[in-house]
DNA sequence: AAGACGTGGCT
DNA sequence: TAGCCAAGTCT
């Protein structure tokens, strides 16, 4: 292990790399306008950020166009209605994310005038905003000298220094050596230009290190390391979970779904009205009495800690008073894009068999 | 403080 | 195919 004295033109370094190879999003603005002073919008920063929490770039792109023609300020955000926002989430994941998306809108239109405040503890007390997303909004937004400390900052931390404890026990190292690295001279540019390094060169697998700006002082390509780190924990197997959905259509096309309570798995969301998920099969529990008819193939997703085998009965909602907690929903108002990914997989499969 | 919380793309 | 992985936060 060699010596790892802070090399002051580690960020400067960067910053070339980045003025010429920064990648062009829609939330961005590039480094040569920057450096003449324009500023990105806030609202966009933050919208931005929220979505990428645990997401690419690729499957944000169209979510974050759309979110910003229907709603182009935080005020109108804020003024918007929940159903209108968790469907226009829908598909993206993570739901608690929109739900906290509105909190936050409607906290900075009532509490700060709608404007975005424009330092770390206060953007840190917001909802949905956490240790990273403040750090990041108050560096890019406001180019404060934070350290933003994400997955691409640990995987770069990790191999420019060849760290080869396992996360999350490296976390505190990882920043620290992160914390060595931030300029006081462009530091919203720099934050972008280590996650962009990350998500691009300093990929997890195979990183591209004979192109990388940071290959010559990088410790852990002189030991061969580099696709390795950073080192992490086993994972825990996933267990299968099984249940039913039961979609109901009225003679006039009309479904029934369900608004899902605001915690938990696709919290907020809507969805099919159906039993809960478990390993061990639950009791039939369809919202009425009728002859259900069982689809014959099955849906099959994966949740962040369960795969789920999801059995879909189909059966015709007869004229009257519609079951208590479930709502009917006209077919010329429904839109299949409103529901979370596993709920359209279901609506996908039955229509496919009945229509 | 460890587990809950989505999804799609890539290997 | 099945697992890994992504610009984390909340409880």
């Amino acid at each position: 292990m060699r010596d790892t004295s802070p090399d002051p033109a580690l960020s400067a370094t960067l910053l070339e790399w980045y003025d010429r190879h920064a990648r062009d999003l829609p939330w961005r603005v590039a480094p040569a306008a920057r450096r003449a002073g324009v500023m990105p919008d806030p609202y966009r920063v933050w919208l931005s950020e929220v979505m990428l929490q645990q997401t690419t770039v690729a499957a944000v792109r169209d979510y974050f166009h759309r979110f910003t023609r229907r709603w182009p300020r935080v005020e109108a955000l804020a003024a918007a209605e929940d159903a209108d926002v968790m469907g226009e989430w829908a598909g993206l994941g993570y739901y608690a994310r929109a739900r906290n998306l509105l909190k936050c809108a409607r906290a900075v239109t009532a509490d700060h005038g709608g404007v975005f405040p424009d330092d770390h503890d206060r953007l840190l007390a917001l909802p949905g905003i956490g240790p990273y997303t403040a750090a990041a909004i108050s560096a890019i937004a406001f180019d404060r000298p934070e350290v933003v400390m994400d997955g691409n900052v640990e995987r770069v931390m990790a191999r420019l220094f060849d760290i080869h404890t396992p996360l999350p026990d490296a976390k505190p190292a990882l920043k620290a050596r992160a914390a060595q690295l931030t300029p006081r001279t462009r530091p919203g540019d720099y934050a972008q230009a280590v996650m962009d390094l990350g998500a691009t060169i300093c990929s997890p697998k195979s990183p591209a290190c004979g192109i990388c700006p940071w290959r010559d002082p990088c410790q852990a390509r002189s030991a061969g390391t580099a696709p390795e780190l950073p080192k992490k924990q086993p994972k825990k197997t996933k267990p299968t979970r099984r249940g039913i959905a039961y979609i109901a259509e009225r003679a006039d096309g009309a479904l029934l779904l369900e608004r899902r309570p605001d915690s938990g798995l696709l919290g907020g969301m809507l969805g099919w009205p159906g039993t809960p998920w478990a390993e061990t099969p639950t009791e039939d529990a369809p919202p009425f009495a009728a002859d259900w008819q069982e689809l014959e193939a099955e849906v099959r997703h994966t949740f962040t800690h369960f795969h789920l085998i999801l059995r879909v009965r189909a059966a015709r909602l007869p004229d009257g008073p519609v079951p208590p907690r479930l709502h009917l929903i006209e077919r010329t108002a429904f839109r299949p894009s409103d529901l979370p990914t596993v709920m359209r997989k279901a609506y996908d499969l039955w229509r496919g068999g009945a229509a």
